[in-house]
DNA sequence: CTGCTGACTGGTA
DNA sequence: GTACCAGCCAGCA
């Protein structure tokens, strides 16, 4: 496992339950503010076991990607206590998690 | 090494 | 609000 995937990894590990962060605010937190997209990639190789993947949503406040399991995804935010509509995420800003970095819901 | 590929993002129209 | 465009970067062929 490559560092940065390491480092990205225990970023969305310590994100809470009922929590989501965006994939720039998990780069930013893995010391690569710019690599969101690669962040994606990493999400999509990772085991959903280990990491809390659907916490990891897009920067506009939609869902976001999840593979073929959007329907999965919204059920576990769901159980979580996040709602969503459509793709769009209830209440993006005050659940987004406020990372060590970048401090304010911009 | 080069050149794609995306679970992305911000800007512009 | 939507649509398109150009950077972006780790991983893979």
């Amino acid at each position: 496992m490559t560092n940065f995937k390491s480092r990205v990894v225990s970023t969305v590990r310590r994100i809470p339950p009922g929590r989501v962060a965006t994939y720039g605010d998990v780069a930013a937190a893995a010391g690569r503010p710019r690599a969101a997209r690669a962040v994606g990639n990493i999400m999509r190789t990772c085991s959903l076991r280990d990491v809390p993947c659907h916490r990891v949503v897009a920067a506009a406040g939609q869902l976001g990607g999840f593979g073929g399991y959007l329907e999965l995804k919204r059920s576990l935010l769901r159980a979580e206590g996040i709602l969503v509509s459509g793709n769009r995420i209830r209440e993006f800003k005050t659940r987004r998690w406020n990372i060590s970095r970048r401090s304010v819901t911009r």
